[in-house]
DNA sequence: GCGACTTTGTGAACGCGTGCACGAGTGCCT
DNA sequence: AGGCACTCGTGCACGCGTTCACAAAGTCGC
């Protein structure tokens, strides 16, 4: 551990429940909530007391025994591990109906993700306004990628376009891929892919659903999608 | 196994894969494939070729030795396992930015899951049509659930009526709920709930944006993110 | 028909994440 | 000062999912 200590490896999910305990431990923050214990915790975020304690350990020890943790420098740690003590601005493809509800969401500059900018091919929407930001034609991205110093970049196209925007993006310099289009993403080793497909998500509802009769009842009755809180 | 044979249980993640084997398959019936090897599809997929079998061992033994598995009954196998041989109306709690670009896009009937109705508390919105669908007062939620036998609800509320969507859903009869908002919802014991959070995603991309230059070179080379495919 | 080739289905080993249980440290009350 | 109640941090065991490797089974060419 010469001048920057050596972070261990934080599983993969244990970091997807960290922004989870980050938004809630904001919310107590801003209540004047200034300590919570695992158990307060874990009861919030919907999951077992000892998960939260194995999590946050990933980050230090944090905790005082007796007491629990202080959420001011809980939440500190938190952004700090996850890389939010700056702004991370991403660039937007595809100003259709789902760029612009995204653009315009707000939710985006909100938690530290501003939209430095928003491209389409469609020479129809360039030039047009979404969600404050002006629509600029796909050939300016790499452009814009390293004007603004982005890394992260966004796919909301139709299917079939996907994958050239993603291709355009990791081009331009982009390292991590956030996928709405129902297409898988094939990109080069070390660019981080995620996705969020709507449709992916009704169709696992759809199973348990179906499953919930289909079965017999004892069946039902050890059904594991029963589980209390979700999120 | 009486009349309706004994289904043995899925595994959740090989659930959450299927949807995506459809989709693929059902594009490569659209380009007049009929016959797919487990590696063919893996690739597509971006998995491994052993899961691909492995997922679909779980529906029963489509294959045939030597040639792979003919793409049509696949596709029929697998919708039948998913509940998708009806459709299943979804009703729509927030009829705000993210509420229309959901009900406007198209993509949800197309798949199975048209919106049966779209409820909101904005005396301002009720009336006005949202996706084809004409926006009703969110007292009226157990009538449409019932009227139309809605089993799945869409909450795409701000975060601070999320929950309250949430418990009048469950309270109309909604058995699934898909949360849009950036909260977690409690719910009683059989309900089932998902969550899509592009906070969360970002956050989780943030990480590993950070951590590809926090740490030192040796940690980068061997970072887990950077698998080759993802979706 | 027969042999070489292809591909499935699955047993088995491995690795990771979860949850339990408990030692150890801290604060509070008497 | 001492005891008690509380809570953290973590070693450990368990269970699930992934991956490998291979026998079984089918196809294709000759």
């Amino acid at each position: 551990m010469p001048t920057e200590r050596v972070r261990r490896r934080i599983p993969e999910a244990t970091v997807a429940r960290l922004p989870v305990y980050l938004r809630i431990l904001s919310e107590q923050a801003h209540d004047d909530v200034d300590s919570i214990s695992s158990e307060g915790l874990a009861e919030l975020a919907g999951v077992n007391a000892a998960k939260v304690r194995k999590d946050l350990s990933y980050l230090g020890s944090f905790g005082t025994q007796g007491v629990g943790y202080e959420v001011a420098f809980l939440v500190y740690q938190i952004r700090r591990e996850l890389g939010l003590t700056h702004d991370w601005p991403v660039v937007l493809v595809g100003a259709g109906n789902l760029g612009q509800a995204l653009a315009g969401y707000g939710g985006f500059a909100e938690r530290g993700f501003p939209v430095g900018g928003v491209v389409d091919v469609d020479p129809v929407k360039i030039g047009s306004l979404v969600g404050g930001v002006r629509v600029r034609h796909i050939d300016d991205l790499a452009q814009i990628v390293k004007a603004r110093r982005i890394s992260i970049g966004v796919v909301a196209t139709p299917p079939g376009a996907a994958q050239d925007a993603a291709d355009r993006l990791v081009a331009a310099g982009v390292t991590s891929v956030l996928n709405f289009a129902p297409t898988v993403l094939v990109v080069p080793l070390g660019i981080n892919v995620r996705k969020v497909d709507l449709a992916v998500e009704l169709q696992i509802l759809s199973y348990y659903e179906q499953r919930r009769f289909g079965a017999s009842v004892h069946n039902l009755g050890s059904n594991d999608s029963g589980r209390g809180a979700s999120a």
